[in-house]
DNA sequence: ATTCTAACA
DNA sequence: TGTTAGCA
């Protein structure tokens, strides 16, 4: 839609060219485009910059951002989410091979499965609830 | 038309 | 997080 989208006329798909504006990323991801600035600012990306100082975002940035957003419902701070990342994008380049790096994975896992449970918690909480409020209908 | 930074009736 | 202002 940008008449000023960078490289936007015949440029062949590069597989991970960062080539997206932040109003189109946040569509993508359903996030407001004021936090995925945000993110970015905070570090958790990596974007480019047009010469016209753009934001622009590649495919994997995309990835990156449906990660982060994974992990948003789950209550990570920027810093946790920030330090999951750095984990799989080692896992992504070096493969969990190395024992130390095996262990952040699987502690990642853990941390993930512990709050996954909180919020199976909460829900059989809200469960109750409408159990309890239903039970006061005529 | 879209994004940028900075700041807050 | 939203929103607004003043630019580019």
């Amino acid at each position: 839609m940008s008449a000023l989208r960078p490289g936007e006329p015949g440029e062949l798909p590069a597989p991970d060219k960062a080539v997206y504006q932040v109003g189109e990323v946040a569509e993508r991801v359903r996030l407001s485009h004021r936090t995925v600035r945000y993110y970015d600012d905070q570090g958790l990306l990596s974007a480019a910059r047009s010469a016209g100082n753009y934001r622009l975002y590649s495919e994997s940035d995309i990835e990156r951002m449906l990660t982060i957003r994974r992990m948003k419902p789950l209550g990570f701070s920027l810093d946790e989410m920030r330090h999951v990342l750095g984990v799989l994008d080692r896992v992504d380049r070096e493969s969990a091979r190395a024992p130390e790096l095996e262990l952040e994975l699987r502690r990642a896992i853990d941390d993930v499965r512990e709050r996954r449970d909180e919020l199976a918690e909460k829900v059989a909480g809200a469960d109750d609830f409408l159990a309890a409020l239903r039970a006061r209908l005529p």
